[in-house]
DNA sequence: AGGTATATGTTCCGCGTTTAGACAAAATCA
DNA sequence: TGATTTTGTCTAAACGCGGAACATATACCT
């Protein structure tokens, strides 16, 4: 039920109808490889004569191809499997963050080719794009074996111009207005994506091949770091908005007269379940507090730590993070009603200790009892939600559904 | 940037070109017409051929017709103008709120084509069940000339399952698991389709064919009344969520140490700025106070009058609710930086005395200067959003984009 | 070992739809 | 009256789905 805008929309030309179809073979492919001519006429349910057409021309383009000839199930002729090609080809995928940027090189289906190098972060926009290109170069240098790259996607924790490709504002590192697609492209020589760090981070989840983490497309990343990154996807698409800032729920209030936060407002939620929050609490301070920060010498790391080993304080403060994450969780599920919620950030080595936490403060709020039970998963950072999300900046537009009507 | 559902997804048939363009030559009708099968060719970038072939298509299914020829602006043959065919056929439109329930008929353009007739709602569902069959027929019958009836739409206060077509829940009214959309099918003899007001409001703007409303597809509407509907659009489309209960706002808390709101939680945005709040900050009690409400006998009507007469206890309490109205639209343009926001409810009344309070409390909180300069629109209730909306539940759907890919 | 059954992949033709261009009809202007 | 311009229709070609036939390859049965 879309409305069809009357002054933007697209015309079904004579080949839009092989368009479609060849990719939601090469969408099949990705997701059940490996597969089958055969197989595939079969999920699609048209005949085999159409699907071997759309195969052979993603043979041509070099989209996929045919690997070894799989064993037979009963009898009969044997297939030959498709997979997707990412031989020969690469893509890379880099972190910005506030101490440090983190650089992973994968195949073009997001698995990871060499070990998450990172370099700390210059304060400066200039010197981190020079240090970034130098390090992307290099590390590119020293994987020649995995072939060409195909693009380079940076993942922000800021507002992204995606028209400029710039970076609006980055409270965490100092931002405003720093280009950073252009220079990068004009020293590495290759296409770069900028996308904010929350809406990586969920287009990460939204395009994983594993079946169980396959949705129905309405989902949520709540990335709890420095800040509070927030990524939505609707009906299988990153949810915008007009100006690309679509998603910061982490300036949602819990309380309007509550503790200042980072963005000039009060009581934001980010205010009361960031690390830097949790932080505050724990020492007994309030989070606007000039002074030394506590980050520099002692870590959310090393409170959850505490937390383990039986400080009561400690754990009093991660579980007051708890609370208002729920409480915060329970607004997204009533404003969105997604079908999973992801979880990120370094809470999340704490979530044995704060699930049941969340989960009762998510079912205080929420409107209704599907609601309470709307799925919450952990991403553990190991699996590097924020790279996998800035690799399917590059990755994903080729799978991607064409633009029709 | 969809990504294609590989558990769901839908194939380009061999019609499935024709649909397209069929459904982008109706909707292009519905925008622009009077328009010509020539000025539709130039429109879609496609040969008259195609427009001609298309045109006769939406000529033999009725759904439009060919109107007087036209005054040629130059020289050469005149056009024969198209119009979407509205005659000989009717919607009803119904908004069932907790005091009376209305009833509209229109066009399938959405034109007015009665007066609305309206009358108390019955506290009891399959009180209500009756009566309205009652009247809606009653209203048809007296509206003969009209044509046949495509279908019922039904806005109401509460979430909605539309599986089942029932009211899971709807405070203002009690209900709780009423099934309105089975028993009332079979009353009337017409299909009958059911939603929510909110997001029925916000459907409503969207399908309006004035060319200042249509927009680029994100749109949020919030109806300040009793309760606080909101409905929201993302590209063309209306945010459902999982369970179709997505829009929730108004239950985004401002102050999860607030007052008590009625759907249990604490310090919800409606708890601040709904009528009933509005009256009980003048009445300097709390929302949840028992006793009888004021409502009864002095409405939110009243209120303003005595405002505007200068009674600065009166406006002292709107400009309160303007001002948690600000701060709660923030939170929703930081959300979902959505193009417009409509305002829809008693309050609109008194716009004129409230908006630069609402516009410097959005201010307060919108994380961008953009988000600040969010177009905020106002729709009276002589506009009848709500009814408009049940309507666009029946008409809107012939004129949606095809499901592909 | 040979025949039969079954599954895979290719090829061919029918038909619907867009694309391109020609043509008739209708109206204006010189 | 004839040239020009615009509208609307018509025809042929290109493209892609729909359906079925055919060749290939493997397993099972006798």
């Amino acid at each position: 039920m879309r409305k069809i805008n009357p002054h933007d929309f697209k015309i079904a030309r004579r080949g839009t109808s092989r368009e479609i179809n060849r990719q939601i073979a090469l969408n099949l492919i990705r997701a059940h490889q490996p597969v089958s001519r055969a197989d595939l006429a079969r999920l699609m349910n048209v005949r085999r004569g159409v699907a071997s057409l759309l195969v052979s021309e993603l043979l041509d383009e070099g989209l996929i191809f045919e690997g070894a000839v799989g064993e037979a199930v009963g009898r009969g002729r044997r297939p030959t499997f498709l997979y997707i090609d990412s031989r020969q080809r690469c893509v890379v995928g880099v972190d910005i963050r506030a101490s440090r940027t983190y650089i992973l090189v994968t195949d073009l289906m997001g698995r990871q080719l060499g070990t998450v190098s990172s370099f700390q972060t210059p304060k400066d926009g200039d010197l981190l794009t020079q240090e970034l290109a130098r390090r992307v170069k290099q590390v590119l240098a020293s994987h020649k074996d995995v072939g060409a790259c195909a693009g380079v996607g940076v993942a922000v924790p800021g507002m992204v111009d995606l028209g400029a490709g710039s970076v609006l504002h980055a409270p965490t590192l100092g931002w405003h207005n720093v280009n950073l697609r252009d220079p990068l492209t004009a020293l590495i020589g290759i296409p770069v994506h900028i996308e904010n760090s929350g809406k990586a981070c969920v287009l990460a989840q939204l395009w994983a091949t594993r079946a169980d983490v396959v949705g129905s497309g309405n989902l949520v990343f709540v990335s709890v770091s420095d800040g509070l990154g927030v990524g939505v996807v609707v009906n299988g698409e990153l949810l915008r908005g007009k100006h690309n800032t679509a998603g910061e729920f982490g300036h949602v209030p819990l309380n309007i007269d509550g503790p200042r936060c980072s963005c000039g407002a009060t009581g934001c939620w980010e205010a009361y379940v960031s690390n830097l929050a949790t932080l505050s609490r724990y020492f007994g301070r309030e989070l606007s507090d000039s002074g030394p920060k506590p980050t520099a010498t002692f870590t959310i790391e090393d409170l959850i730590a505490r937390a383990r080993a039986g400080d009561a304080k400690a754990m009093a403060a991660i579980n007051s993070s708890a609370r208002y994450l729920g409480l915060g969780l329970a607004s997204i599920i009533n404003a969105l009603d997604p079908s999973r919620i992801f979880i990120g950030g370094e809470i999340t080595t704490a979530w044995s200790l704060i699930e049941p936490i969340v989960r009762s403060a998510v079912k205080e709020r929420v409107l209704t009892e599907f609601g309470g039970s709307t799925e919450i998963h952990v991403v553990p950072a190991e699996e590097h939600p924020r790279l996998r999300g800035a690799v399917a900046l590059v990755a994903a537009p080729a799978f991607a559904a064409p633009m029709v009507a």
